[in-house]
DNA sequence: GCCTCATGTTGAT
DNA sequence: TCAACCTGAGGCT
């Protein structure tokens, strides 16, 4: 579910049903009771996110801050009766928003979110968010360049999904080392970043497929992944890139399962 | 029912 | 480098 898009699209869902309105919020499993006690029916200001944090600020300087982590999830929706481990549940009498298995989940001051948000790099979903204070980490570090696409430090909001589908599409190799990485292919991934993200934004998934190139205009079958979105090579290992027909690779790293077409991707 | 996997990160070794 | 953590879905028996 959440590489950085999630997180902005969740933050706009937030403000559309809590914004500006004094919240319900509980702890039906009981983990986040004390917390959700403080916040009980104080309204929610406004709610953001920086990468693939989010942020929601209720009145009296409490902040929620919530990290989805692989497996979290926060569902929006009209009330419905509360089902599984939900560890906060925001309402209002139109609106339930339930939020379960995040990795964090924590009341915070604004000390500690501006602390949080100067650890990370840049986000392509910010206005405004300036590309060279990436660059100027990648430019002098030996780590591959899929290794530093994952780093949230280096640049945030980027998850195993985009950080494949973006090095697919700009023809670079993963295991280009930071350093050996031309500028003009920095400048490459980041301006598609900005044209990609926000569109997993609106759309609540990940399309990175070309107009000319989906399965309709290159007369292929339909392919989409799991996650409900149209891409290239992510976790299609052993099937045929479908530029140049050549098998997609997969191997692991910065942790992370990684594909990429050995073919179409030389880049540097 | 049990096992594996998942768009992530942290802390210990 | 690796285990741990949080939860649910899907595949398997």
């Amino acid at each position: 579910m959440p590489e950085g898009h999630t997180l902005h699209r969740l933050a706009g869902l937030l403000n559309d049903s809590f914004g500006g309105r004094s919240v319900r919020v509980s702890s039906p499993q009981g983990r986040f009771a004390a917390s959700a006690a403080l916040l009980d029916g104080t309204t929610m200001v406004a709610a953001w996110a920086h990468g693939k944090q989010l942020f929601c600020d209720f009145e009296h300087d409490r902040t929620l801050y919530i990290h989805l982590g692989l497996i979290g999830g926060l569902d929006i929706g009209p009330p419905a009766p509360v089902r599984g481990e939900v560890r906060v549940r925001l309402a209002t009498d139109d609106a339930v928003a339930d939020l379960r298995g995040p990795q964090a989940c924590a009341l915070v001051t604004p000390e500690e979110v501006a602390a949080m948000t100067a650890k990370l790099g840049p986000d392509p979903l910010q206005a405004g968010a300036d590309p060279e204070l990436a660059w100027a980490k990648i430019n002098r570090s030996g780590r591959p360049i899929a290794a530093l696409l994952m780093d949230q430090s280096v640049l945030s909001g980027v998850g195993n999904v985009y950080r494949a589908e973006v090095l697919f599409r700009n023809r670079i190799d993963p295991h280009r080392p930071g350093k050996q990485l031309s500028r003009r292919s920095w400048r490459a991934i980041w301006s598609d970043l900005v044209e990609l993200m926000p569109i997993g934004v609106r759309d609540g998934r990940i399309d990175t497929v070309r107009p000319e190139q989906t399965p309709e205009a290159m007369g292929r079958p339909p392919r989409v992944d799991d996650h409900g979105g149209e891409v290239y090579v992510y976790r299609r290992a052993g099937q045929a890139c479908f530029i140049c027909g050549s098998r997609v690779r997969t191997e692991v790293l910065a942790a992370r399962n990684l594909f990429w077409c050995g073919r179409c991707q030389r880049r540097g």
